[in-house]
DNA sequence: TCCCCTCGAGTTCA
DNA sequence: CTCGAGGGGA
């Protein structure tokens, strides 16, 4: 045998003791034999350094150390799924599905239903059967690359087995074995660390470890279910799920053993409840079953919601609940001045992590609950992440003189004292002084968040301080600090105070919609600053106009409107403003009407068309339209900027005319978007 | 006028 | 993530 076969050789045999070990946990050797076989690798790759590659299981774990995390876009978006809670919302889907695929009511669909693992989203990319790239989920649409992490979890392999297409999109979920997430906690423990309070949490926080050895000794393991079509090609997709299921593994990837074709909804419904219970012995956590619609041709059929595919759902196991007592109810005000009662709890560990508060959410729920102060109460987290309070334990609760009293909304507001007022037909109790500190807190740390001003170092704490300080009382006063002011705060070094300063400087030059949206105006949230921004182009625009002209805006009502005007009308406002364009913010820029380098020259416009354009079909024509920021709708309405007539216009034309909504003929259309 | 969808606002723990 | 409200289409 040459070096190179009897290298080949010995990954072969390393790569099916990892299998057995990994993803059967069913080895047929020793670690100790395993090691030597390691070994003996490592030595004649030494002796070999050419024949070296990185599918090589030596190769596993990178010394290096990865300067943090690039982010990287998905070909194709990772959608999450839908939520079933029950037995009617499982049916309601089917119903749905049979609809979607027209067919009858007592027609049996086969679905294909599979555990939903608790652990990280990951996407892995192979070419030419090698592992090139794993990404995490992120936001569904970007992820962090975290291939050199993904390459030191043993389960996966870094080549594929047999034949696999050139390019080859494989994903599922890591996630860290019950037996593993023990261990860990068991070292960290001794280490007098932190210990994790779930296996997910574990997983994830391991796989945002920039020391791939560190994540090479955690255990980490993975499954995967799902292959992405190569180039988008549904056509190369495989048939069905089962099929896909069964190809995942034949290319040696882990696949959940327990999953189940089931035909019709009964046998899916008989699987979730089978699982309820029998979850609590798999070797790894559980949520809830994913079901997806087996053939993968009538997928394509049903399609998507704006948010969900409609040919799968997720299944969610009933809550997990605790009780414990609520020990107080504290109110809280917001940057919008809603004051909200919130239970403090006597910590309950519950799914995963210790529960010490939960929203109530507004007085009409205490009242519809009937929470008091004191009660025994039932506390659920589902499939999110935030407890609630499902109802008090009333049989607990004394009786007579020792009984607590309701729960009463306080007259005036627990920071500022000033009265509290609710609008007739709200829920929601506000303070409606706008200097309240607790207001200025919130509204500050708003400002400076990420989707605002993004001023980094600016947080709760330092938010906290620089109000008791006195030295901020609005936003504007941000911009006034310097260094070394800054640096008699406590826990404020002369480095972070220059690092806040420098950030404030760079927030100065922010797009002119992260101001708008860093104002907290009541409903104008981070969509509506857009709209507002690319509207009217500068913050004096915005601040001068009138209630009709705000409501001409896209997504723009009467009470957006009326809610900016105010906003503007209000008079600590201008002087607010002035200081603001005094400290050299980014107001942006006039709207060039006649502007089309590039830009967007329809912007905040709506289009419809009717008839039949001679020279493009419609969706061409609304290509056209969308290239230029132009909205097409079906219908004809106050907010229509015009009508593209065809030839044989329907009742839109009408419409349009005795609205009088201008028109365009179709010479005036090609005018319009220039071809 | 009703319904559907999107957006805003509030929120827990590590 | 969820609830509720606002916007806009039917």
């Amino acid at each position: 045998m040459t070096p190179a076969e009897q290298i080949a050789a010995l990954r072969e045999r390393i790569r099916h003791h990892e299998e057995r070990y990994y993803i059967h946990t069913d080895p047929e050797i020793s670690d100790a034999e395993f090691d030597a076989l390691m070994r003996e690798l490592v030595a004649l790759e030494v002796q070999h350094p050419l024949l070296v590659t990185p599918e090589s299981p030596t190769q596993r774990v990178s010394g290096r150390p990865a300067e943090g995390f690039a982010t990287i876009a998905h070909a194709e978006p990772l959608l999450s799924l839908d939520n079933a809670y029950d037995e009617g919302e499982l049916r309601a889907f089917d119903e749905r599905v049979r609809k979607g695929l027209g067919l009858d009511a007592d027609a049996r669909v086969t679905y294909i239903a599979e555990l939903k693992i608790d652990g990280l989203s990951i996407a892995l990319t192979y070419e030419d059967g090698r592992l090139v790239r794993g990404v995490t989920r992120g936001d569904g649409v970007q992820g962090e690359d975290v291939t050199v992490n993904v390459r030191t979890i043993r389960a996966i392999p870094l080549r594929l087995r047999g034949v696999a297409p050139a390019r080859l999109e494989i994903r599922g979920e890591v996630y860290l074995p019950n037996r593993s997430f023990a261990r860990i906690n068991e070292e960290r423990e001794r280490n007098d660390e932190p210990v994790f309070a779930n296996p997910r949490n574990a997983a994830a926080g391991t796989m945002r470890t920039l020391d791939a050895r560190l994540v090479s000794t955690r255990g980490l393991s993975m499954f995967a279910y799902q292959v992405v079509a190569p180039d988008g090609d549904p056509a190369s997709l495989l048939a069905t799920q089962t099929a896909t299921l069964t190809a995942l593994a034949a290319w040696g990837l882990p696949v959940e053993p327990h999953h189940a074709t089931c035909v019709g909804i009964d046998e899916v419904v008989a699987f979730c409840a089978a699982w309820a219970d029998a979850r609590r012995d798999l070797e790894f956590e559980t949520d809830g079953v994913v079901i997806k619609v087996d053939d993968v041709g009538s997928r394509a059929v049903l399609g998507a919601t704006s948010k969900f595919p409609r040919w799968a759902i997720a299944y969610k196991f009933p809550a997990q609940q605790a009780t414990t007592r609520v020990t107080r109810i504290d109110l809280q005000v917001g940057r919008t001045g809603a004051v909200t009662p919130v239970a403090v709890l006597e910590p309950v560990f519950l799914a995963g992590s210790t529960i010490a508060m939960a929203t109530l959410h507004n007085q009409q729920e205490v009242a519809r609950k009937d929470i008091r102060p004191g009660d025994m109460v039932l506390i659920e987290k589902g499939g999110d992440v935030i407890p609630k309070v499902v109802k008090p334990i009333v049989s607990l609760r004394p009786e007579g003189a020792e009984a607590p009293a309701p729960f009463v909304m306080p007259a005036s507001c627990p920071v500022c004292q000033s009265p509290l007022q609710r609008p007739d037909e709200e829920v929601v109790w506000r303070c409606e002084n706008p200097s309240c500190p607790a207001r200025l807190r919130r509204s500050l740390e708003h400002f400076a968040g990420r989707k605002a001003m993004d001023i980094e170092g600016l947080g709760e704490a330092l938010v906290d301080q620089l109000v008791s300080a006195g030295l901020v009382r609005d936003f504007a006063d941000l911009y006034a600090l310097d260094a070394e002011r800054l640096a008699g705060l406590e826990r404020m070094g002369q480095k972070s105070a220059a690092n806040l300063v420098a950030e404030l400087e760079r927030s100065r030059t922010h797009d002119l919609s992260r101001l708008v949206f860093g104002l907290g105006i009541r409903h104008v949230g981070e969509r509506g600053a857009q709209a507002l921004a690319r509207a009217f182009g500068t913050l004096d625009a915005i601040a001068g106009a009138s209630v009709e002209q705000l409501q001409s805006v896209d997504d723009v009502g009467p009470v957006v409107a009326a809610s900016v005007r105010a906003f503007f009308d209000a008079p600590a406002t201008g002087e607010l403003v002035e200081r603001l364009r005094a400290a050299g913010l980014n107001f942006g820029a006039p709207v060039d009407p006649d502007a089309d380098h590039g830009v967007k020259p329809l912007a905040g416009t709506t289009y419809v068309l009717t008839g039949t354009l001679a020279s493009m079909t419609r969706d061409e024509a609304q290509a056209h339209l969308e290239r230029l920021g132009a909205r097409v709708t079906g219908s004809v309405s106050k907010k229509t900027t015009a009508v593209v007539v065809g030839a044989d216009a329907g009742s839109k034309l009408a419409k349009a005319e005795s609205r009088g909504v201008p028109t365009l003929d179709e010479q005036a259309f090609r005018a319009l978007v220039g071809v």
